[in-house]
DNA sequence: TAGATTGTTAATCGATTAACAATC
DNA sequence: TAGATTGTTAATCGATTAACAATC
């Protein structure tokens, strides 16, 4: 297969279900690309993304003609492409705040320190926290008070909350204040924004819940609970 | 408004959409009810909850017909109606696997205590973690060895894996052999179960990656990058 | 050529939305 | 009654799926 040019991207009209699925591709192909697998075929990529071959096919037709038929897909030149659509080689500025438990599991994730992203700041409320040097992939990171998150949070595009909930609207507001316009949070409630600010949410007490409920349903729920 | 009887629920036929979003309800309801918020609509409702009114509604309509006309719901009364039908009442024994920084965070995560859930188990590898007493709400819970997996998990119904990704599909295999078959998967990695377990994955780098690309595409991206 | 696998089509399915009749 | 708000309908929208022509 001879190297070819990525075609023109085009980033308008590709369903939002098709952006959400296609950085699980690119984690299953750089896995394939480290263990030195240089085809692959939509049927085997999408077991191994957990998604049917007609669908992953479909999702990677909205960003051109990638393959190659009766043959598969490249490894290599696939996850260029996806990477080079999704941009994540443009740096990115994240501030989390809120570093009890969650927040230092997140500081220190591995998938913060590659993958484009570089934390920019750490926050928090406690004085015991506050001052405490964080390893953040191959940086040092001292945590902040909460009286310095506009300036932490200048060079950040993407802020964290992993406040506990009562005080997450309250950091919301304050990311918000200091121009950042994404962001994601685990804290358990609502957070609201005002218009052109994106919150993506991940709430572990709802997605227990909804486990919660599939394994009472499949146990089929035979005679009624005490009233 | 006058005490009423829960409708007969059918579980059955109802959206999938809709049953992930009820924990949600669920949630804001609970702090309503907490702060001695007696009726709401479903307009209120649905803002806190951060969808339309119109959405809201349909919802709850699978449930039953739980409102008022021309007044709203009653907050207790709704809250009941949604735990009821979710099930939450009943008890679900969870074991984690994988204690390091994420894994302690969930152990000690409030939303485990509360919501019926109950830490039946903490399992590790590393023989520096193995023994630590962990604080899981109000009882103290021990990390066993991995060996001690099949024991562990066979008062569990739910199995959350915390593991680095390079564990997670082992640490999914005993689980299931140990017959659990509903997890939550932290790991960056899919997991490939037999039919008939179900595995919902948060991966936080997938949802960072996403949360980017919006940014970059916010920003409208003007120009070329470097080839 | 024969076998394999993509990219695309058209049909199906499910979820969202707006509007409004029902009714408190 | 008049005003308010639910529960439901019907239309719209978007996502999934199966099948297959294109083509390596």
């Amino acid at each position: 297969m001879s190297l070819r040019i990525a075609p023109a991207r085009a980033r308008d009209g590709v369903p939002t279900a098709t952006v959400e699925r296609l950085p699980s591709y690119l984690h299953v192909l750089e896995r394939l690309r480290a263990s030195g697998i240089s085809t692959v075929s939509s049927a085997d990529l999408a077991e191994r993304s957990g998604v049917t071959s007609a669908k992953l096919r479909k999702d990677l037709s909205h960003l051109g003609s990638l393959g190659t038929r009766g043959v598969g897909y490249d490894v290599d030149f696939l996850y260029r492409s996806i990477a080079d659509w999704l941009g994540v080689h443009e740096p990115m500025g994240v501030v989390i705040v809120g570093l009890g438990n969650l927040g230092s599991a997140l500081a220190t994730y591995r998938g913060f320190a590659g993958g484009g992203f570089r934390i920019v700041g750490l926050v928090d409320s406690d004085p015991a926290v506050i001052g405490r040097q964080v390893s953040c992939g191959d940086a040092l990171v001292t945590v902040r008070p909460v009286a310095d998150l506009p300036a932490v949070a200048a060079t950040a595009q993407i802020g964290v909350i992993a406040t506990p909930g009562a005080a997450a609207q309250d950091a919301c507001d304050r990311l918000v204040a200091a121009g950042v316009e994404h962001i994601l949070n685990f804290a358990p409630c609502f957070l609201s924004v005002p218009p052109g600010v994106e919150v993506r949410a991940i709430d572990v007490g709802v997605e227990l819940q909804i486990l919660a409920f599939r394994r009472r349903q499949a146990v089929h729920h035979t005679g009624a609970v005490s009233a």
